[in-house]
DNA sequence: ACCTGAACACCGTTCAAGT
DNA sequence: ACCTGAACACCGTTCAAGT
């Protein structure tokens, strides 16, 4: 029942962020959601970070859709879903891609593995020549900031909406998948 | 001199900034920074936010460096030059990219001049035939894009520091222009 | 082990009052 | 026009006390 509670803070925590930015998750709104008392969320997180840490987390693991087709297809389609639920999810992404003034192990994990897994997907569309060579972590890199850049971009309205510049993140990630299949 | 006590506040708020991260920023800590009341701010500013807002404005403001080289040159190396200041200044990078829940026009108004000015280059690129063809905003936003979320990726410990997979924002930089110019 | 209510030291913002 | 000090309604966190 503990680790129930435990969710039920995080998707409270998560369904305030959602609704209101970051600025309406309080431990006295996540406490009245989840039915508990403000402080309540003490015996489960170190932290309102730590909580906000383990919302985080949660989005990381998110299980991904899967594809039936080769890794390069997977490995652009798959940056092409992470943008557009990013969009659709502004406070949840930015909070996955956010500094943090504590250690959060299980957070840290979490971000490692969903690294590794583009990393492994970029190792295979390398070796089935579909992507240049060179080191798959940093090609990785690449791909990743492009993505996530374009995403802040459209957030905070830097990309055009109209005319000939239009363009959105999956766009931007396209142009780069062209860039960088053209040999 | 109120324009003097105007940009007072602003620097006091920037130098809070550095030194203990956005939660040091606080209206009393800038008040009595700046040798005021806590709340003196107000008559400069609507709120705290549009203080902030002024600080972003000020760095997106900053003079650029000026080389005496081509267009192509001078974009690449301004990128570069960009990514290697937002990682010296992460705080102040952030908050220029960051999203704002009221409207400032002044900061807007800055905003939009900056990446007026990475247009400018990067038409001049495509004219001097050393960037492929194509939309000159699009390709801005492509370039921004990559720049500003590999920041992001090093600021937020993504970046491996070492090993064959080590890369800078910098590097990434030059990844994506190596691409872009290989016709 | 988990929860509560009271309390503490903050915070942004407002307001009446001063110059 | 600019500033002050007091006050208000919050906030995260701590703590003593309960089960």
């Amino acid at each position: 029942m503990a680790e129930s509670r435990r969710e039920t803070l995080i998707e409270a925590a998560a369904q305030l962020l959602d609704q209101g930015g970051p600025a309406a998750v309080t431990l006295r709104a996540v406490g009245k959601a989840a039915g508990v008392s403000h402080n309540a969320p003490y015996k489960h997180f170190d932290s309102k970070e730590a909580l906000l840490a383990a919302v985080a987390g949660r989005e990381l693991r998110r299980p991904s859709q899967t594809l039936d087709v080769g890794p390069f297809e997977r490995l652009w389609a798959g940056l092409r879903l992470y943008a557009a639920w990013a969009v659709r999810h502004p406070e949840r992404f930015s909070l996955t891609v956010s500094r943090w003034t504590e250690e959060n192990a299980a957070f840290a994990a979490a971000q490692a593995e969903a690294r590794a897994d583009w990393v492994t997907l970029v190792f295979a569309a390398q070796a089935a020549g579909r992507l240049p060579p060179g080191d798959a972590e940093r090609m990785t890199a690449l791909l990743l900031s492009t993505a996530e850049g374009a995403v802040n971009l459209a957030l905070t309205g830097r990309l055009s909406k109209t005319g000939p510049g239009h363009a959105s993140p999956e766009d931007l990630i396209d142009d780069l998948f062209v860039s960088l299949s053209r040999r």
